[in-house]
DNA sequence: GCGTATTATGAAAACGTTTTCATGAAATCG
DNA sequence: CGATTTCATGAAAACGTTTTCATAATACGC
């Protein structure tokens, strides 16, 4: 039914290879070599076939060259959050990776949900997908591993080697070190914490950062100054109210992500604080928009673009059977005005 | 050769329809049968393949479906921006319609350009996509018009309505009226406009409205005070540094959309100026990040993710046969805490 | 209990390619 | 110039489904 209504709406629409091969006096065989370049056919033949493809406005169906190949020359991205410029980022290398390759993305969100995100990688699979892209997945690795067996994986945030899957990872870590030791060096003492949920790790390790950061300069550490936040802008924004609520004496705030620092700023705003005059404020990823915040902020630079460029590439390198070389640029602090020196 | 190392590093994959109806004993047609509810079988028969499905992992080959059925289950969008928060606001959207659809998306990026925008329609063509969303384009509407004849389009920013392409168009005239005539009535006279870039549809309307708003209120039209931007943060920047450099008198800002008015009010701030104390801005399109800058942006809201959801329904509609009924909210000026009255 | 309407089922064709295999023509060799 | 290799080409099988069509079996009417 479905089918006639197509065929009415969009009649004049398919010319198939036969319908050429016809129109040309040769074979499909002879079409398709001429098509693909695999194998010799006489000059004469080639124009002919060209000039009906031409006319036709042929052009192959992929639908019909994935089945026979088994290649569906698409690969699957798994993101959290489909709207968040951390991820549009990661996307825009991925997109650039994929350029001139023949090969198209299809993006799903998982929604921070190890179910949804497992449910989706099921459906990406379903849609022979030839490989897989996880960006911040919450799944475990064994699920990975699991499904490496089906598709090549390559994702974010693990430390998994296989033939199949590879895992990138970010020093977190060192990432929330240098910026804490940035306001240690500005001469702050009493720096509080936007951190992102318990349950990600990349926020634990951030933490981690931020504590080994205090320790080793020998500031003790205050766990009132530390406050849970979701990565989000709300969350920055109350974390601030808490601090102030709490009466808590800081002179500088560290974020778990930029997100968050907006929030925060908001927040510090609202009380008539200005940053960096009475506050610094030090972020982390450093998502395009942090640039042109006013003032630009200070934040860790996570090479978000290109650790989705890195990905792609190394997951063509599987599916193509080319072992790639590749490195993950390191964290890097970008200071802008967001910090100053304690007064 | 490909072929031959999938096979070698996938082999656990391929159960296929048919090993199934061997298991089970049954024809090919009856597993079909089963799988798609198309026709009774014997209950013996159902259960014998179900355990059967179960037990071998099987999914059918969505890549074989698709040729079969001649709808590829997926649906192209075409954007221009693949990080950008007023795209990704229109993706989320998107996704949201197509959830439980059993569509999936594959997003492509024309980058503002009209020849490659082109490009990367036909591209989705080839993929066979059951169908196009359209944000932005950059081309003609006769172009949209004839990629219609293959597959239904909807496009939004234009006025089309035929069997197979519909377009929405959104009241940028109005919106930038609406905002403008909020200046005014805080008693702004001197009103600068950043525009978008002259040959963008959307850019040239807002503009419109900017000067009719000025027109009925009896307020001369300044053209120094319009200083053309191209949409980024960056020319919000230099688009105020135009403005200070030829000592142009205002004191209020309406720009073409909210990443240019983070520009302008960085440039703003580099300047000492405070925003809204000594000059008033509003923004355009309400974008995620606005309601948290510090402080949260004036700008009139367009209903992003609604046009993302609407112009999904309305193409499934198109595709399913359904004709179905929509309407665009309309824009709204959202007053927030960057506006106040002249003093 | 016989003819007819209904039902479940399987065989086979179809979707549009690519690829293997066979074949006849052309080219090469002694 | 006959035997053999190379070459261009087409026929047919294959990819994994869905769907049409035929058929055997069952149920129904009288």
């Amino acid at each position: 039914m479905a089918q006639q209504r197509d065929e009415e709406q969009y009649a004049a629409s398919a010319a198939t290879l036969m319908d050429v091969a016809r129109a040309a006096n040769v074979s499909a065989s002879t079409v398709s070599r001429i098509l693909n370049g695999t194998a010799k056919v006489s000059e004469a033949k080639r124009l002919k076939v060209l000039e009906a493809i031409e006319k036709m406005h042929f052009t192959p169906n992929q639908m019909a060259q994935n089945l026979k190949s088994g290649h569906s020359m698409t690969i699957g991205i798994v993101v959290q959050d489909i709207s968040s410029p951390f991820f549009d980022e990661a996307l825009r290398g991925v997109d650039d990776g994929l350029k001139d390759t023949g090969y198209t993305s299809v993006v799903v969100s998982g929604h921070w949900n190890a179910a949804e995100e497992e449910d989706r990688i099921r459906l990406l699979l379903a849609r022979k997908v030839d490989g897989i892209i996880l960006l911040s997945g919450r799944i475990s690795d064994e699920a990975v591993l699991r499904f490496s067996h089906r598709r090549p994986i390559v994702s974010t945030g693990r430390d998994i080697h296989t033939k199949n899957a590879i895992g990138f990872k970010i020093d977190n870590e060192y990432g929330a070190f240098i910026a804490v030791n940035h306001l240690i060096e500005l001469g702050h003492r009493r720096i509080a914490f936007v951190s992102g949920p318990a349950n990600n790790a990349d926020a634990c390790e951030r933490l981690n950062g931020y504590l080994r950061a205090l320790t080793e300069a020998g500031i003790e550490v205050d766990q009132q100054l530390i406050v849970e936040g979701d990565f989000h802008e709300a969350y920055g924004l109350m974390a601030v109210n808490q601090l102030f609520e709490t009466r808590q004496q800081f002179t500088a705030i560290f974020t778990a992500n930029d997100l968050s620092a907006n929030g925060v700023r908001l927040g510090l705003y609202r009380r008539g604080i200005r940053v960096p005059d009475d506050i610094s404020l030090v972020g982390f990823d450093d998502i395009p928009g942090s640039t042109y915040t006013a003032p630009p902020l200070t934040t860790v630079r996570q090479p978000i673009y290109d650790i989705g460029r890195i990905a792609t590439e190394a997951l063509l390198g599987i599916i193509n059977g080319i072992r790639t070389e590749w490195e993950v640029p390191p964290l890097k602090l970008v200071v802008r005005e967001t910090t100053r020196p304690l007064r």
